[in-house]
DNA sequence: ATGGCTTAGTTCCTAAGA
C-alpha cells in the first residue's frame, strides 16, 4: 500500500500533473495540500475520472487540504482542529481509509519570524500535537501526512546559512516538531533515510531546482502499529522536474 | 534576497508562499 503527501500549490493549475500522476503511480492514498480553491470549485469529477474517490476541505485563494482513496471514498473522520474557534483556515483533514486513519496537515508557514504568523504557526503545532495525542491514545493506526513546514535537522536543507532566519528551521518550529514525534510517532522518511540528504521542495527561484538547493518539510508521521509495517519511504523526485510543476515533490511510504 | 518565481483573486496589481 503506497500512501502519498503532495503539496500541489493550486489543485486548477496542478490537475494535469496530478491526473498524471495517479496514472502513472497509482498510490492507494493521497493527501494534497495547498488547493488555493473553494469547495464548489474542487476538481472533483476530474479525480473521479483517474478512479480516486475524494473528500476535501477548500478555501478561496490559500490553504485547502484533501485525501483521495483509489477506488473507495474517504470516510471523513474531523475537519480542522479544535482549541482556536476563530481559525478558518483550511489546514487539516481527517478521514478513515482502507482500515487506516490519515490525516491531510498543512501546517501554517510562519513567515516573517518573528511575528503574528509564527506565533499563529507555533499555537498550530501545540493545537496539532493535542489531537495527534487522542489518536496515539485511542490506539488508532494512524498516519499524519502533509506539509509542516518544519525543517527538522540541519541535514534536511541544502544550506543551513541560506535559511538560517527562516520560519522553517527556528529552534521553536524544531521544538514543536520534535514534541510531536516524541509522543510515538515515527517520521517514516527519516527512519528509511538516517543520513538526510533528503528534499521535498525546492524554490521556484534562482534556480533552486537546477542547483538542487532543496529542503525536507513534508513528512509522514506513522502510529507505532503502522510503523511496524512500514516498508519504504521516498519522493518522487522526477515530478518537481515536468511541466508545470509544483514546487513540491510527491512523498511516500509504502506498507506491509 | 530587503525576494530575481508561481498561483489565485480583488487581475494589467496585490497577497501568499517557501
Amino acid at each position: 500500500m503506497k500512501i502519498v503527501t503532495y503539496n500541489v500549490n493550486g489543485i486548477k493549475a496542478r490537475l494535469p500533473r496530478l491526473v498524471e500522476y495517479l496514472t502513472e503511480q497509482q498510490p492507494d492514498v493521497v493527501c494534497l495540500q495547498e488547493l488555493k480553491s473553494s469547495d464548489e470549485t474542487f476538481p472533483e469529477a476530474d479525480i473521479r475520472a483517474a478512479g480516486y474517490g475524494a473528500v476535501w476541505h477548500g478555501q478561496k485563494g490559500f490553504n485547502g487540504v484533501a485525501v483521495l482513496t483509489k477506488g473507495a471514498d474517504p470516510v471523513e473522520r474531523q475537519r480542522g482542529l479544535t482549541g482556536e474557534p476563530e481559525d478558518e483556515h483550511s489546514r487539516y483533514l481527517e478521514c478513515e481509509v482502507f482500515g487506516l486513519t490519515v490525516a491531510s496537515i498543512y501546517l501554517p508557514n510562519g513567515n516573517p519570524q518573528p511575528g503574528p504568523k509564527f506565533d499563529y504557526k507555533l499555537r498550530w503545532i501545540d493545537r496539532l500535537r493535542a489531537r495527534a495525542l487522542e489518536l496515539l491514545a485511542a490506539e488508532v493506526p494512524a498516519i499524519l501526512a502533509g506539509d509542516y513546514n518544519v525543517i527538522p535537522n540541519d541535514d534536511d536543507v541544502f544550506s543551513v546559512k541560506a535559511m538560517a532566519s527562516d520560519a522553517l528551521m527556528q529552534p521553536e518550529s524544531r521544538a514543536g516538531y520534535r514534541a510531536l514525534v516524541a509522543q510515538g510517532w515515527t517520521d517514516a522518511v527519516r527512519t528509511r533515510h538516517p543520513r538526510g540528504g533528503v528534499w521535498t521542495v525546492w524554490d521556484y527561484q534562482a534556480g533552486a531546482w537546477q542547483r538542487d538547493a532543496g529542503f525536507r518539510i513534508d513528512h509522514l508521521l506513522l502510529s507505532p502499529a503502522v510503523a511496524d509495517r512500514l516498508a519504504e519511504a521516498g519522493v518522487d523526485k522526477d515530478y518537481r522536474g515536468r511541466e508545470k510543476a509544483s514546487d513540491h515533490a510527491p512523498t511516500w511510504v509504502t506498507l506491509r
